[in-house]
DNA sequence: GAGTCGCCTTGATCGAGATCAAGGTTTTGC
DNA sequence: GCAAAACCTTGATCTCGATCAAGGCGACTC
């Protein structure tokens, strides 16, 4: 686990130009000389798919990738209870009753600062606090979201709306109306684990939606779709 | 909707000698004059089982009762997405997508506070902030792991799943060895809307445990175990 | 007390999705 | 390029939980 590689690059400041640049993620938030602070503190990973992200007291501003967070039942059974897209933010303060593991899904990209030094600034900015509350808010709507999906979805309304799911993060500025294509970050063990099917499931489901027209499966990790409007009608909400 | 009948006693203040009393719930984070302010704008309600909660911008703390949150498909599917037992504390700053019903399950007695006011203490007080958040953190563990529950255990986990978590939060510093009888405050609809079963099923698996021994059912609405212990082995996780 | 209504239980049957099985395709490593 | 491994698809069958159906029990009304 934890095989981080610290990718401290001279002509990358460690909070990092593509943090500053964005305004996203949590950056935006934090003025000139909290930034100024923060690079002094913060470093720069790349850690490649499948690397475990262990809870080392930081948090982190997602710039690229996707990471999945599990939880594990004690004969092995899984499931994926949550996703971070960039330019989301990780970490949390608080220890967890339960633990939730983080995966690299694909190659990663973090900013990380110690926690320490973002708790001092929530309690002296409370923007930053409230930033942190909404944040977390939005989560919490998601996981209750899936977890309608979980307990009263059919196995298509489930593929459905898990595409649909990336379909918006790959672009959440796309129109309704027009076509889009996108990688699906997951194996089919992922997204059954995600959406508590079988990977035999996901496939069938994911064959029907191809003969139905719904979606074009350019290879197996590529999904293309006529429209999002037509794939949210089969979302069942 | 929103039959809120004001319970305004005389000699029961506003933000009301059971909140100042317990500190729990957030009462506990407050000092003297700001329980006073709070006094001012905040009101004690008593709503009935049944009652929809609607989102009128206040926070309230939970005195007694059980509120259950649901989230609807559009063919009318329903899912429990969470409760609150007391001493919980309700309600949401920030606009959620979806939206998120809160009904009373059973009897409840609320302390409301405009959300302008805590919003304004947790501005000037960063361990409230902190206290939101990690409030806020907690309930977002609780939705995971009944994502976990929902996309992974079987119907009979699921159940004793259940049934261990009402024990809990009827006595939190139960012995798991000693044995402990609670009221379900839910019908078996409900709780088939929370566990993703149908009614059916939930009878069919409470009638299970109660031929293997492992609980008694005194009446519908009342269950009594031998022990925690043994429901906890019986919950997959 | 009889009737009605809401809620729960139990039995019989059905079907969506799991499991078992086989083969295909893509990736990786030499 | 070839072999091995990992991943994916499709078919056949099975099973858990859903659905359909009937009746029980308690609370309330008249």
């Amino acid at each position: 686990m934890a095989a981080r590689q610290d990718v401290q690059q001279a002509d990358v400041p460690a909070i990092c130009k593509s943090c500053e640049a964005r305004q996203d993620g949590l950056c935006g938030a934090f003025n000139a000389r909290q930034l100024a602070e923060l690079a002094k503190a913060s470093s720069r990973h790349e850690v490649p798919a499948g690397t475990e992200l262990p809870d080392d007291g930081t948090y982190s501003n997602l710039l690229s990738g996707v990471v999945k967070l599990t939880r594990n039942l004690s004969d092995g059974r899984q499931q994926i209870v949550g996703f971070h897209f960039a330019p989301d933010f990780l970490g949390r303060p608080f220890e967890a009753k339960k633990p939730i593991r983080a995966e690299a899904l694909t190659n990663v990209a973090l900013c990380s600062f110690p926690r320490a030094i973002i708790d001092r600034m929530a309690n002296e900015m409370p923007e930053l606090a409230r930033l942190l509350l909404k944040h977390t808010l939005n989560e919490l709507d998601e996981a209750r979201d899936w977890m309608a999906a979980l307990g009263r979805k059919t196995a298509s309304e489930k593929v459905a709306s898990f595409l649909l799911m990336v379909a918006r993060n790959t672009d959440p500025a796309h129109h309704p109306a027009s076509p889009i294509s996108f990688d699906l970050p997951l194996t089919r063990t992922d997204i059954a684990d995600f959406l508590g099917l079988t990977i035999e499931t996901v496939s069938r489901e994911l064959s029907r939606l191809r003969s139905d027209g719904t979606i074009r499966i350019v290879n197996k990790r590529q999904i293309s779709l006529a429209s999002m409007a037509q794939i949210e009608e089969r979302c069942g909400d």
